[in-house]
DNA sequence: GTGTCGTTACTCGGATACCCTATGTCCGAGTGTCGAAGG
DNA sequence: CCTTCGACACTCGGACATAGGGTATCCGAGTAACGACAC
């Protein structure tokens, strides 16, 4: 899984904190990530329809919903695709009286087991939105959203 | 994830059909797939103490184990490490009042989130093993093993 | 004082290089098998 | 007929290329803010 992940998170975190558009510099000045580089997952975020971008002076990126209302899931299908980790290629249609026209994903026994282990992990980071993660958070150092506001708005 | 995955659990629930040694050719061959390369996913089965290696004439490759106890997370594990595929690289310690020397993976609320997807999936691939996608595979067409059995030995 | 306009600086967005890992290929070391020769 | 020996063929095992995607960077298009100017 890209590395960009775990910033395009702590990023949403720290939007749904700070409430108005906070510029790409300024979030990845945070944490000393390459500000550029981040841009490109933030695009990728606004594409999915989790984020919006401002143009211009005073604009930046900002939660297109409710924290409550992006799940880990949304940001983590945004920048890693929809499709699944394992790829059924349907190797079993070259193999012994296999029909080379079919496509085995939906029969091949091997196929569905790691499926159904995905869908253990999707339904997993899709029962946690960012609410959620930033409760936790907050429980953990109470004073976190405070400091995070001070440091995106100095 | 990688292609071999899939190579490497078709090859497994095959090698548990055959019941002796066969060597990487014959495997490959079943489902047109590049020899060299599957031999090198099936060295790392035998690192992983999944498979056993039997070199010379009559020789190739066997399960270890009895299919009942070799689960698709081990053969998984083998093939793409232990490591989880989500990475804490730990930047809350660059951020606001982060200690630069501290490892965040068991506090940062976003790196247990994922963890716990991670947990959800392993513990679906740790809950089926070869034997169980060995018979599932049979229910479905039940002359399957036969089938493998005589594509490996003719 | 107020409205308007032009300049400016700031932001995103996409186009452009780079590098590492997954992928694919090859040849050598080791070993069991088979056959022939000798007793 | 049985034993022994030697050559052979087969297999794994690791070392060697290649390609695609993640990673990182830069520059241009667009826009809102700000200040100056005219009324």
């Amino acid at each position: 899984m890209g590395r960009g992940v775990e910033w395009a998170l702590h990023c949403c975190v720290n939007l749904a904190w700070a409430g108005s558009p906070v510029p790409t510099v300024r979030l990845a000045g945070l944490y000393g990530l390459p500000a550029a580089y981040l841009n490109k997952q933030l695009q990728a975020l606004v594409r999915a329809g989790v984020l919006v971008s401002v143009p211009g002076p005073r604009g930046g990126f900002a939660l297109e919903r409710d924290p409550s209302q992006v799940t880990l899931l949304d940001v983590v299908v945004a920048l890693e695709g929809p499709e699944d980790a394992f790829r059924c290629t349907s190797i079993l249609a070259a193999g012994p009286d296999g029909d080379p026209a079919r496509d085995y994903a939906d029969s091949c026994a091997i196929s569905l087991s790691m499926r159904g282990a995905e869908l253990a992990w999707r339904r997993e980071l899709a029962a946690r939105s960012l609410a959620d993660v930033a409760t936790d958070a907050l429980r953990y150092s109470p004073d976190a959203a405070d400091r995070v506001r001070n440091a995106l708005t100095s």
